[in-house]
RNA sequence: CGGGGCGUAGCGCAGUUUGGUUAGCGCGCUUGGUUCGGGACCAAGAGGUCGGUGGUUCGAAUCCACUCGCCCCGACCA
C-alpha cells in the first residue's frame, strides 16, 4: 500500500475522551473512531489488524477439528424463552419488535441457536463429537460502555461449541480448546494467565479464563509470585492474613456516638479494621441471616449466594430498621434474633474482636467469636484480598488488574436438556447431548496488546498483529523514487507485508507517525545512504537500527520478518 | 441507576462567573513559494445552526427551564 493513497487518519492531539491507553492510541494512530457510546468503527488500519488476528484463530480452530458456520444475529425470542436466558440477560440484551410484533432479540451469544442446530441434526452418537465456531458481532447494552474497545456494546466474537455424547469427551473437546486458545494468544504476541474462573450467566460446572495483567482491566486476579496460582478473585479461596493482636482484653460495652462504619469505628477506637467485624443482615424475604466477616474484607456475592441460596438478599437499612430498631451500623451477632448466624472462615478463633451492641451508639469490644456469639456454621464468603495465604504453597497473594481476552467453560447439559437436544446412545437409551462452549473477544485481542506494548510515543505492534508489517520511509521521495519502488514490489512479492510512505512530508513528521502507528520494522530510504549503498532498518521495540546493502535488503528483510513472525508465536 | 465532568470550525481549546456591535487561538485544510533524518517556514485564503428546543431581554455562546449526546468513578456485568 502506498500511503498517499490510504485513510489512515491519525490526530496529532490526544483526543479528550480517551484516558486509557488502548483507547487513546487505537483513536490517535487511526485504528478506530467512535460511533457512539460503546459502538465503534475500524477504519482500515484497525480492520487489518482484526483480520490478521481473525485469521489466526481461524487456523488455530481448524487444526482442532472446528467447522467455521455463521449464525443470525437477529434472533428469534422463542429460543431465549426455551433457555430461561430472555429473562435472565434482563436489560442487557438489545430487544426489538418485527412487523408481526413478533419479540426478537440481537444475540448476545449463541448457545440457544447453536443447541437449536444441535437438536435437529445431532440425533445419534455417530453424529457426536462436533465443534462448530463462528466469528460474529455480538451485542450486549452494557451499563456501562467503557476504555474505547474494551467494554461495548457491539463486538466481534469467535465463539465456539462442543457437542459431545460423553462427560470425557466434554473433558476431550475442553482440552482441545485450551490448546487452541494458547496457541492463538501465543501467536498474537500476548502474555496471558490461565485462571480459575465463575461462570455467571452461561452456567455450567468449570470455566476458565484467559487474562492478560493491564492496569486498565476491569477483573481482579488474585496470583501467587511463588508457585503460579492464580484465581479471579470472584472465585479464589484463601486464608486470611491473622489480624494484629487486639488491645481489647475484657469485654465490654463501649458509648461509640455518631460512630457506624468500619472506618469510623476504627479511627474512633483506634483499632486496626482487622479487629471489627461487620454484621450483616440477609432475607429471602422470611427467614433472616446475620452474615458476619471481618472489617476488612468484603463479602462476595457469588460464595454467600452458593452458602446461603440464590434468593437471598441483603436488607435495606429500613427494613433492619422496622424488624430490629435500630440503625445498620450498630447491629451485631450477641442477643441478636435472626434464624441463622453465619460467619466467615477467616472469624474463626477470633478474640478481642469489635462488634455492634445491637443497641444505638454503642459497640462491644474484646468479643471471643467463637465463644461469645452461637454461629451456626463458618463458610468462605469473603474475596480475596492483597496478603491473603496461597492456597497452594502459603506465600502471600498479589491482587491486579487483568483483561479477560477468552473463557472456556464445560456448559454440561444446561442448554441440551432446557432446550432438548437429546441423542440415542450406542446402547439405544436416549441421552442429552454434553456441550461446552468457548469465547475469545477479538477486538480485545487488539486492546490488550496496545495496553501491554506501548510508549511515550505510541503502540509497538506484535507483528503477527501489526496492520503492516513494514513501514518504508522515504526522506526525500524526489530523489529516491527508483530504489524505492523496487524494495517496495520485492518485499510485496517476498510476502512481506509492506507500506510505502511516499507521502509529500517531512521526515520527521513520517517518524512520528511510524512511532505512533506502531510498525514494527521501518525501513529508512534516504539520498545520503543510498548513494553510499545502503538502507537502514529500524525496529520499533527496542530502537535499534543496522545498515544493509540495497541489493540484499529485500532478501535480509524477509528473513527478519520471518523470525519475527516465529517468535511472536513462542 | 447514583456521583462528577464536558458539549464553541475537521481536531485540541479560550471566551460563559459579570449578557453588548464582526465569536477567537493553535493544529489541520486550500493556493503559491522555499525547505527535506524526528510532527518545517513565509504569504494569501476557506471553514461556525456556539449540542437541541423553548423562554427572559432592546440585545443571549453567556441568564432560566426542559432536553439530547459523550467521558470518568461507582453499582452492574459472561
Amino acid at each position: 500500500m502506498k500511503w498517499s493513497k490510504a485513510f489512515i487518519p491519525t490526530l496529532k492531539e490526544d483526543p479528550k475522551e480517551a484516558e486509557t491507553p488502548s483507547h487513546r492510541l487505537l483513536l490517535r494512530a487511526g485504528f478506530v473512531r467512535q460511533h457512539q457510546s460503546g459502538v465503534y468503527i475500524f477504519l482500515p488500519l484497525g480492520w487489518r489488524s482484526m483480520l490478521k488476528v481473525m485469521q489466526i484463530i481461524r487456523e488455530e480452530m481448524d487444526a482442532i477439528g472446528a467447522q467455521e458456520m455463521m449464525l443470525p444475529a437477529l434472533t428469534s425470542a422463542k429460543l431465549w424463552e426455551e433457555s430461561g436466558r430472555w429473562e435472565a440477560f434482563g436489560d442487557d440484551m438489545f430487544r426489538l419488535k418485527d412487523r408481526k410484533d413478533h419479540d426478537m432479540a440481537l444475540a448476545p451469544t449463541h448457545e440457544e441457536v447453536m443447541t437449536d442446530l444441535a437438536r435437529v441434526y445431532l440425533r445419534s452418537y455417530r453424529d457426536l463429537p462436533q465443534i462448530w465456531y463462528q466469528m460474529q458481532t455480538k451485542f450486549r447494552d452494557e451499563p456501562r460502555p467503557r476504555a474505547g474497545i474494551l467494554r461495548v456494546r457491539e463486538f466481534i466474537m469467535k465463539d465456539s461449541y462442543s457437542f459431545d455424547a460423553t462427560w470425557e469427551g466434554l473433558d476431550h473437546s475442553y482440552e482441545l480448546h485450551r490448546k487452541a486458545y494458547k496457541k492463538i494468544f501465543d501467536r498474537c504476541g500476548l502474555k496471558y494467565t490461565i485462571v480459575k474462573a465463575s461462570s455467571g450467566l452461561m452456567g455450567g460446572s468449570q470455566s476458565e479464563e484467559f487474562m492478560v495483567v493491564a492496569p486498565s482491566g476491569e477483573d481482579r486476579l488474585a496470583i501467587c509470585e511463588e508457585c503460579g496460582y492464580s484465581a479471579n478473585v470472584e472465585v479464589a479461596q484463601a486464608e486470611a492474613s491473622a489480624p494484629p493482636e487486639s488491645p481489647f482484653k475484657k469485654r465490654e460495652k463501649v458509648y461509640t456516638p455518631d460512630v457506624r462504619s468500619v472506618e469510623e469505628v476504627s479511627a474512633f477506637l483506634n483499632v486496626s479494621p482487622a479487629l471489627i467485624v461487620k454484621s450483616l443482615l440477609y432475607t429471602d424475604g422470611e427467614k433472616w441471616i446475620l452474615v458476619m466477616i471481618r472489617g476488612d474484607h468484603e463479602v462476595n456475592d457469588a460464595k454467600l449466594a452458593k452458602a446461603l441460596g440464590p434468593d437471598v438478599r441483603m436488607a435495606s437499612p429500613d427494613e433492619v430498621m422496622d424488624r430490629f430498631g435500630m440503625p445498620v451500623g450498630f447491629v451485631g451477632p450477641i442477643g441478636i434474633e435472626v434464624d441463622e448466624i453465619i460467619a466467615d472462615k477467616a472469624l474463626k478463633g477470633m478474640k478481642g474482636a469489635v462488634v455492634g451492641a445491637n443497641e444505638e451508639e454503642h459497640h462491644i469490644v474484646g468479643v471471643d467469636i467463637e465463644n461469645d456469639v452461637k454461629i451456626d456454621r463458618f463458610e468462605d464468603i469473603r474475596t480475596v484480598v492483597e496478603g491473603d495465604r496461597c492456597p497452594n504453597c502459603g506465600a502471600p497473594l498479589k491482587v491486579v488488574n487483568a483483561i479477560e481476552i477468552g473463557h472456556i467453560f464445560k456448559l454440561g447439559t444446561k442448554y441440551s436438556e432446557s432446550m432438548g437436544a437429546y441423542f440415542t446412545d450406542k446402547d439405544g437409551s436416549r441421552k442429552p447431548i454434553i456441550m461446552g462452549s468457548y469465547g475469545i473477544g477479538v477486538g480485545r485481542i487488539l486492546a490488550v496488546a496496545v495496553e501491554t506494548y506501548h510508549d511515550e510515543n505510541g503502540i509497538s505492534w506484535p507483528i503477527t498483529i501489526a496492520p503492516y508489517e513494514i513501514d518504508i520511509i522515504e526522506i526525500d521521495p524526489r530523489k529516491t523514487a527508483d530504489v524505492t519502488e523496487k524494495l517496495y514490489s520485492g518485499l510485496l512479492n517476498a510476502g512481506v507485508d509492506t507500506i510505502w510512505d511516499d507521502r509529500e512530508a517531512t521526515a520527521g513528521f513520517k517518524f512520528k507517525d511510524a512511532d505512533l502507528i506502531g510498525y514494527p520494522l521501518r525501513l529508512v530510504v534516504s539520498p545520503r545512504k543510498v548513494k553510499e549503498g545502503v538502507v537502514e532498518l529500524q525496529f520499533r521495540r527496542d530502537g535499534s537500527r543496522t545498515d544493509i546493502p540495497i541489493d540484499s535488503a529485500v532478501e535480509k528483510i524477509a528473513e527478519i520478518v520471518s523470525e519475527m513472525r516465529e517468535k511472536a508465536s513462542r
